[in-house]
DNA sequence: ATAGGTGATAGATTTTTACTATCAAATTAT
DNA sequence: ATAATTTGATAGTAAAAATCTATCACCTAT
């Protein structure tokens, strides 16, 4: 089953050149082959578009009106071509393009922009299209290549992907000022034995790393009221519902010392999650997602939540 | 020296086929070709272009980053080319087209308009494009193809054209109403001996032809004052300059009742030019030449000036 | 373990492009 | 008038490119 692209690039260019130099002879000089193959491949081309593109005669070649109706539509095509070329080569660096990233809702919005000035200062022809989405339909839509990368929380199952972490970040136990430890100077795990923590919904990840936190410290997590983002997570602590961890960047980003609230950390047991940035093992570009994560682990030391950690 | 334009629109057309199937072997089925000629294709292309434009897993192909920005590009080139083809498709009937026709001054502008609206019915894809010219350049601009047909006067010489007669044009004798022989019945050639009778300027084929008439008649050519143009000579012969010879189709398109003028038949002798259509006998347009100067003899007895006499 | 599905690889075959040599025709120069 | 020159066309050969056949490597599912 033949295509219906009957001609060849390299017919056009023959076409172009001989209407330019007036004579199948000069073009052929012009272009470094032969006259007969002029002669061949413009017949060849005049067959299969059914009409006469020249007039022949001793003193040269002459087009024809359909030749030289023709000629603006060769040279659009010619532009269009040399225009895929530049555009793949422009990509040859590696950086060059639209990178779909996908972030979970409790990291992505506090961290990025505190790293994407620096970062598009770093990569200046890159361009990040950013969707939210929770750890596990992350992974998935990276393997199903519907992201081309992901800024997500471990653990990251491995098996296609290359993870590369970037860092830890502690979470921060956030109390309502009227709170019966709001006062206390110190705080320990042994304090918190029976309290109720609010948490996120189940199907996000951090649901179940509070979970289990709590079931290292004997608090309770209250599961008659839920959270749906860490913002009303800190509206119910303000509102005596309960008490509840909060990462150290949306700490950092969101709380202001003006709010009724008590930030304060747990002694006695270590309380934190790890990030990493992700994708398939198999992407061309994984040079450039390398250099991306090297870059985030430069840029954390200096961002508002002071005590994360890179990771190596 | 090889071209720049390194890439086939088949392999576009395989590099858009993969990226829509999802797979080379879809791919290749819908192709009607094997899985190996896409990979070695697409390898090929790749290596052109310095990209890598999918990634290849076991479930399939998925394009990059590069592959989706220049996908638009790709579909871009492929309307083009289908335009040229159906452009050029357009032209199979051996219609279509802008034709530059060179006309001469003293015939075109009073036969074309009485023609070419029953032309345009029977041709709806021709498009003239109407230059005028003196009948010597014409002739060499139709030779050198700055015209792709002339409508001319005889003598046309036929070296390298084809030359097609239309009719024979009578000439008029136009007086001022105030002349001698105005008010005469009958005008005879011995009755213009000696008169003075103006023509064109010399580079005109027409003041060739009036000259000789008037060699013939015994009459002068007025030298001291010469028209630019029909309209002039008519106005000069208003004023009382002379008398002169007007083309029949001049006559009946622009003189009017009421002018202060006598037209009249010259008895004894035959004043006639003849005017032919004429092209290159190489054009791959010849038959379409043919036919149109064959409907020109046709519509030639409906126009105002009824001594036309065809030619055949 | 086998079966099924993907792209890659190697060698053979087919098709296309281009070259070499020459011819035919027309024009120009002598 | 003849000879020389210049053009595109033609025929056969050579080289390059595209495609096919057969098989392999790898992974997942049964």
């Amino acid at each position: 089953m033949q295509p219906k692209l009957n001609l060849s690039l390299r017919q056009l260019e023959y076409f172009k050149t001989i209407s330019d130099a007036g004579s199948f002879r000069g073009a052929a000089e012009r272009l470094g082959v032969t006259q007969p193959t002029l002669t061949a491949q413009i017949a060849t081309l005049e067959e299969s578009l059914g009409v006469k593109l020249f007039e022949r005669t001793r003193s040269g070649a002459t087009p024809t009106v359909a030749a030289r109706e023709l000629m603006p539509v060769c040279h659009r095509i010619q532009e269009e071509v040399q225009s895929f070329v530049d555009t793949a080569h422009g990509f040859s660096g590696g950086v060059a393009g639209t990178y779909r990233i996908g972030v979970t809702p409790t990291l992505g919005p506090y961290l990025l922009p505190q790293v994407l000035p620096e970062i598009h200062k770093r990569f200046q022809e890159l361009r990040l299209f950013v969707r939210e989405g929770v750890p596990a339909e992350l992974s998935q839509d990276l393997r199903s290549a519907k992201h081309d990368l992901i800024l997500s929380t471990q653990p990251i199952a491995e098996s296609g992907l290359e993870v590369s972490p970037l860092f830890r970040e502690p979470l921060k136990l956030v109390l309502p000022l009227d709170h019966r430890l709001a006062s206390k100077d110190v705080i320990n795990r042994t304090d918190l034995m029976g309290e109720e923590v609010l948490t996120l919904d189940e199907h996000h990840l951090y649901h179940r790393q509070v979970t289990e936190l709590c079931q290292t410290l004997g608090a309770n997590t209250r599961r008659d009221f839920e959270g749906t983002s860490l913002d009303t997570l800190r509206q119910m602590v303000v509102m005596g519902m309960g008490i509840t961890f909060l990462p150290a960047l949306y700490v950092a980003s969101e709380i202001r010392e003006t709010d009724p609230l008590r930030v304060a950390d747990v002694f006695g047991v270590n309380m934190y999650r790890d990030h990493a940035l992700a994708w398939r093992s198999r992407s061309p570009a994984r040079p450039l997602f390398r250099r991306l994560a090297q870059t985030i682990r430069e840029l954390v030391p200096n961002t508002a939540a002071s005590e994360l950690r890179v990771l190596y």
